[in-house]
DNA sequence: CATGAATGAGTGTTCATTCAT
DNA sequence: TATGAATGAACACTCATTCAT
């Protein structure tokens, strides 16, 4: 009846493995066709056990879609590396650990996808976290363009997070052979944009 | 079984009510909470004559999405305007075009990013016109700078569909008052993008 | 409203149409498959008009069902032949005559077991041609053998009906190359019955 | 998706509810009016749970069927008793212990009936039954008959087969009053034919 | 006389969630 | 703690039948 909180290590164990079989399950089915029953089948853990570690099934997707932004959090923070490089250059790699990690983890473009069209939590979910991507960018703008006007960064940076976010996604969309195609001509775009929203803030 | 091929003036009108529907459901609720007895309900027709003017459910969305696609396509086939105007007008005109679009049919975005992890038909008619579209974009790039090689048109063409769509379908999902901002951060993209992809293709 | 009651020649053939339509579908599809709109469709009439000349579906599976019957009544009093004949000559005709009309008229077969399994109106009209078929074997039965009681006849009669009815139209099932033997079986096994039955009677 | 396998003993007492019930209802309506709503609310269970123990359907019914046959299968070994007896007794005990069957599961006539104008599944397990069935006949006939040519065997069987069910649910279909003279009559052709088929192979 | 658009109860099936064991 | 049997509202779709034109 309480929901549980794991601090047992079993338990923590078993919340992660009914994360696996979700991300499991959305990277071969698609976010629509994804079922709790048919999560606790491929978790190895009874339907009842789910709804210990998790409300509802929102719960659940909620904690995935967190779960595949902390890690790619990390990666965005290692893609920057030294941030006195040139702007292009930060933007390139940025771009690519984006990608890496969307061509890695198959299920999440579906799940991020997904949460553009659900139902309210998962929705607000993902709308945090472009929130937090969007805040996180500001403060690299910041460093870099400090002529641009405060109030100006955060239109740019909620704008460089979509471009980004749905130009990759799109990119899975089409055929393998075109991917590294599209990937390029999104760091055009990025960078290309972003050199016009910094020039239009200059002197 | 027969789908009716509307002959009577009465029958036409029942099909335009029942996409109207739709339309309606998909503003008001999300495109997965669509169910077939709710869009008969709104229309105010029998679930049995929904079923006489499409086969499931699958073929409302695609003839929705048709229907909406024929009628973007007028406004930006207008928005072009003199071909011979300064790139950065033409693509201003577009993307406000575009955007007038999305804010008008509400629906539409809702339709438009619920197609990319819906089932197979209705994704595949999305891809159809992100195609068409792309083509079309081709035909005026090729138009206005021959010396960007044919083959770099199309991927050219199609990042730029998708940094449309994506950004304006994005801008829809703030608050009202952020709006204009974005669109014209949008059109700032499009515009960086576009220089930069030409300019690379200069002599 | 009113049931029109088909006078003019047109009316007839459009009844007539619509039977046929029927017969064609049940031999395409089964009988649980059919539908009135299907069959209105097949016979190149509107649903209504079909409504018109009869009041319900199972009023033309009826129809048919008599229709049937008739034609095969036809048949197997051509089939007796000379009456003076040795009975198993008969016999192995009629059993001939019983087995070329389910193989010419594949649609009988489906709605005679159909009628079986269905709703109270046909299988009270597939029970009374039973009857009256039996009743025709009576008359055969009791011109050949006088000695078998007035009150035996009937059961034998009833048991001869269902004996050839259920083997042929089960023979019907069987791939095509086993079924000549399967006629033959049919055969024997009445002629085998009738003079048991007939036997058990003589003084 | 995933149907219960039985672990638990209320889960196999759930299981025999929905086919008794199954059962009851064939029984009182006809194998059309079926259906799975009906079942699981005679059954006393949830519509849901129906489908925790069968995939369909169709399913229930080729259960069921099976269900059946296990158990005539046992009567009709009992009934053979001493396989030295005389033909004529074995085939009338065999005749009257399936009798016996159709009068005490009068939802098996139905059931059978009904099969064979059922879709797919149904009909290909009663063909499957019907098959083994025969060949259990043609052992027993083998037996005792040793100069019916082996390949002559199979269409004998056959044809006993389909006799016998034949008439006995045919039988099912007459008044009460009727019956034990339809089962005599059913006997007498059983027997009278089995003499002609083993007549026909003596040297 | 005929048409065909419209009706709506009914059918098979799914799946998030609960709760007795 | 964990299990898995059970629930039932909801959904996509069918088809016999009616009736305005």
């Amino acid at each position: 009846m309480a929901r549980r909180k794991p601090t047992q290590a079993r338990a923590l164990r078993t919340r992660a493995r009914i994360l696996e079989a979700a991300a499991a399950l959305i990277e071969r089915e698609q976010l629509p066709g994804l079922n709790t029953n048919a999560v606790a089948r491929e978790a190895g853990v009874a339907i009842g056990t789910l709804y210990d570690y998790f409300p509802n099934k929102d719960a659940i997707l909620v904690a995935l879609l967190e779960a595949f932004r902390e890690r790619l959090a990390e990666r965005l923070a290692v893609a920057v590396g030294d941030p006195s490089d040139p702007v292009d250059a930060i933007a390139g790699r940025v771009v690519d650990a984006f990608y890496a990690f969307y061509a890695e983890e198959t299920g999440y473009a579906a799940l991020w996808l997904g949460a553009q069209v659900a139902g309210a939590p998962l929705r607000e979910t993902s709308d945090a976290w472009s929130d937090s991507f969007g805040a996180w960018l500001e403060g690299l703008i910041g460093a870099r363009a400090p002529q641009l006007a405060r109030e100006d960064r955060a239109p740019v940076a909620r704008t460089l997070v979509y471009l980004v976010s749905g130009l990759l996604s799109a990119a899975l969309t089409r055929p393998e052979a075109e991917r590294p195609r599209l990937v390029r001509e999104t760091k055009r775009a990025v960078i290309a944009y972003l050199h016009a929203a910094l020039a239009s803030a200059a002197p």
